[in-house]
DNA sequence: CCGTAACCGAGACGGTACGTCACGTCTTCCA
DNA sequence: TGGAAGACGTGACGTACCGTCTCGGTTACGG
């Protein structure tokens, strides 16, 4: 779904931009990525696994935490599907976990280090939520709305908030690691968030 | 409260270890620190700006992360009064707002970068949770546990888990900064996970 | 009077090369090479400025030094008028002093640049030497044998070491700056080596 | 006889310049200038031959040209005795040939390529006729002035124009290959000029 | 009360990543 | 099929910060 980072341009004149250079580099970017933190990963390994030139790497991305973010979102093409069990809680339960297994792993990792470069260097916080955070949220609205529709949730609750009284407590573990986060925690913290949101019945 | 990082040693023969050195240190850290984000503030910037070398600040500190996160917690000394209004659900939105207000201006933009650093400085992860986390928890917990005696809350509830229903938001809005952080936004996520955390009654 | 260094290539099937093109190149190459010095001109400068690819470029000369000897050369088309008073030492004051002019402005500069590229590229400083010193040098052996002719000068002296022996100081302060180089020195090092190599009357 | 270029300070606090450093990297330079042109030599092959980081080469040379010139100054302090004959002309006669022979190895070549390298870098070229240029004539023009004091050669000579009426086409020849350089044309060179310049007898 | 151990400021050092630049080659499309 | 547009690999550049290491000089304990 998300796009490329490296801005597509119209077809033009000129010998085209090299489909492998990019797909090397974004391969080889989520390759080095696995194994080690993206700090320590440098934009001359990147180069030097995709077999690129680091000019070449340098024409299409600011910087090697850009690439990371774009080789990290073309990773995560496969199509995310929507649980919808009729009830917005278990829907959420269902999400939820799955999120915290994917996160669990070296792409939790990947994740808390976007969110820590993306404190100093404000493009990539940017892109983070508009190429990731924002489509993944849309998706997590859909099964929200959904129980407003059917009237398990209070309609003036505010969604997005929502989110974050979810996730938040989600993020904040990983990034901090004060706290375990399995599904035990998952399944309380849906618990408490929609103790506090459902319609009075 | 917190005890200076650098560690304490006993009585020696030789000269003995600079006060003056280790307050200018800490001194000149938060004044660079106000201005600039942690990363931009280099070693040397800060023992320039102190009058000490550079050598001595590694004497003391392994680096200049664990450095800001000494002088952070020395400043902030200050007694933490805990109001107690004799609701526990007031009482946290008394804090959680305060907590809001503090962490809105340059001291949030310092709380993320110890975040940020602590992803890929493991150490400084440990101190951060050990040094200033937990007893800000600690004090946090004490509202909680008079909301549990005095039969506010369910007493089934972890305690833990809803202090990071509550931060983790604010925590994740002020990393990401995906969303707004008010005062409403705070009235909404205590009623939130009151809802869902209070004592049937 | 020098021919091009592109070389020539016979007649073929397909479209011909571009004399536009070519042309463009050279005076593209001489506008640059006026304002600024050969090291900092650029192949894809020339191309630029000619409206040219710099692959056309590199297709009809091997790089951007051999072009700008090229275009050079291409600008001392015009005949070089050999004077002849009668006296070999006013004929050679006289070429000597005008040389002497014309180094002193960009084209002197330029020549430097040829020289000083040609310490690390055999090719060009073969070239230069072969298109560009070996006709000049012709030129003026014809003043030197009518001298030798008239009886003026010893024909026993080697006429190539003179003409290094009046241009060599010329060119030495023209790299190395050491010294003036005005008409009052041409008169004194014409006046020095044919005093040295005049037939003892 | 020449100092360092790299800037001498008057003795300060602090850790001292490491003079092996500075040896170590001099030494690598003239070993590599022995092997490869002055062009292809970079400053991080230095460094690495000379066991130092380049951040050091850089502090205290603000190039590897000027590092180079500095280790060319620092191989040439052996003592140059200058003959003293009687005659002024065979002075310059064992001082040229001894130049020639000199010039004709790698030293000659280094020598070329520093003022190649100066044509484009102005500093390079001040230092190089400051450091190299001025001793070396300094030295010469004592054969010169015994002449002159003798009666051999006639006072209204102007003696830097005499030593690049001598060392011009040396220099020439060496830059631009276009003659032979060996003891014949030293001889012929210096009976030349001297033919032109000696006092009437 | 003096030696000496531990301190201190200054700052040079080796190391390593950065992002830029020019080179000369190549590929693609257009005329 | 020649040529423009321009992307590509290569490799040097000079800068910046890291954390360590000498220096010469300054306390202040302990014999």
């Amino acid at each position: 779904m998300p796009m490329p980072l490296s801005l597509p341009k119209a077809k033009r004149r000129g010998r085209q931009r090299s489909a492998e250079a990019e797909s090397a580099i974004l391969q080889a970017t989520m390759d080095l990525l696995a194994k080690h933190p993206l700090r320590d990963v440098t934009a001359a390994d990147i180069a030097r696994k995709a077999g690129v030139s680091k000019a070449t790497l340098y024409k299409w991305w600011p910087n090697k935490n850009i690439v990371a973010l774009d080789a990290f979102l073309a990773s995560m093409q496969a199509a995310v599907t929507i649980p919808d069990t009729g009830s917005a809680e278990h829907d959420f339960t269902i999400q939820f976990e799955a999120a915290i297994d994917f996160y669990k792993n070296s792409s939790g990792r990947l994740l808390c280090h976007f969110i820590a470069e993306g404190q100093s260097d404000a493009e990539l916080l940017r892109l983070f939520r508009e190429r990731f955070l924002k489509p993944c949220r849309q998706n997590l609205k859909v099964i929200w709305q959904r129980g407003v529709a059917r009237g398990e949730i209070h309609p003036g609750v505010d969604g997005d908030l929502v989110l974050d009284l979810i996730f938040g407590p989600m993020v904040y573990r990983l990034l901090v690691g004060h706290g375990p986060l399995d599904e035990k925690q998952a399944r309380a913290i849906i618990r408490t968030v929609f103790g506090g949101v459902k319609q009075a019945s």
